[in-house]
DNA sequence: CACCAGGCAAGTA
DNA sequence: TACTTGCATGGT
């Protein structure tokens, strides 16, 4: 059961190896994580800086504007990045919920206790465990690991886990398996996804150039 | 043309 | 608990 440990260590010196220090999630502010995150759920990302561009162009990009902003014209602001009236409204309830929780300053929520934040993150509605992880990490610096579909995809296919693994149990095994290191977390999130983009796009076996060729 | 993308909530059984 | 469906644009 431990093997799996060094064959995690193993993906993500291979990987780190590859690619290199990613420095990821490219965003200006930490409110711009959120909004990111909330923006490229089941969305490529290139729609997700359109979106962005749009809100940065019109002065919106804070937490107050956005709560306040009325939904039609914010749904139609970010239209590019898919399910528009959707995500307009998760815009405004996490932007309200920040407003709430620390007057829009992200910065205050950095001391708060990890578990409690995660749970009240998912409590706003339009945050799952994927995006609550990815606001930990990338806006708050949290040592959490963020599961995605590729993230799943590379973990089933090189037999870390099963292939419809829940959430938290791929979580759990990376976080308990890793150290609890925020730059290292972060780090290893983005190779995945960019891994993923890169050599991970068949919908099945192992693909071609990947840096992972097959892992033993 | 079909398929996919850095998910989530709500409804059903 | 474990499926299923709606949400929508833009690139390959």
């Amino acid at each position: 059961m431990t093997g799996k440990k060094r064959r995690i260590k193993r993906m993500y010196d291979l990987l780190e190896g590859y690619f290199g220090d990613l420095g990821w999630w490219p965003a200006r502010t930490g409110f711009e994580v959120v909004v990111g995150a909330v923006l490229t759920q089941n969305t490529a990302w290139s729609n997700v800086e359109k979106a962005i561009e749009a809100l940065r162009r019109g002065k919106l990009m804070e937490p107050r504007v956005i709560s306040r902003l009325e939904s039609a014209r914010l749904a139609e602001l970010i239209r590019p990045a898919g399910y528009y009236r959707v995500k307009a409204e998760r815009l405004k309830e996490v932007s309200r919920f920040l407003m709430e929780e620390c007057g829009g300053k992200l910065w205050k929520l950095k001391k708060k206790d990890t578990d409690r934040l995660r749970a009240r993150l998912l409590s706003v509605k339009g945050i799952g465990p994927e995006t609550a992880d990815s606001i930990l990490v990338y806006a708050l610096d949290k040592p959490v690991f963020v599961v995605d579909a590729y993230t799943k995809r590379i973990f089933s296919r090189h037999g870390l886990a099963g292939e419809k693994a829940p959430y938290d149990e791929v979580r759990s095994l990376v976080e308990e398996n890793f150290p609890a290191d925020t730059r290292v977390l972060n780090q290893f999130h983005a190779l995945l996804v960019e891994t993923g983009k890169r050599f991970c796009k068949k919908k099945k076996g192992l693909c071609g150039g990947c840096p992972l060729g097959v892992l033993s």
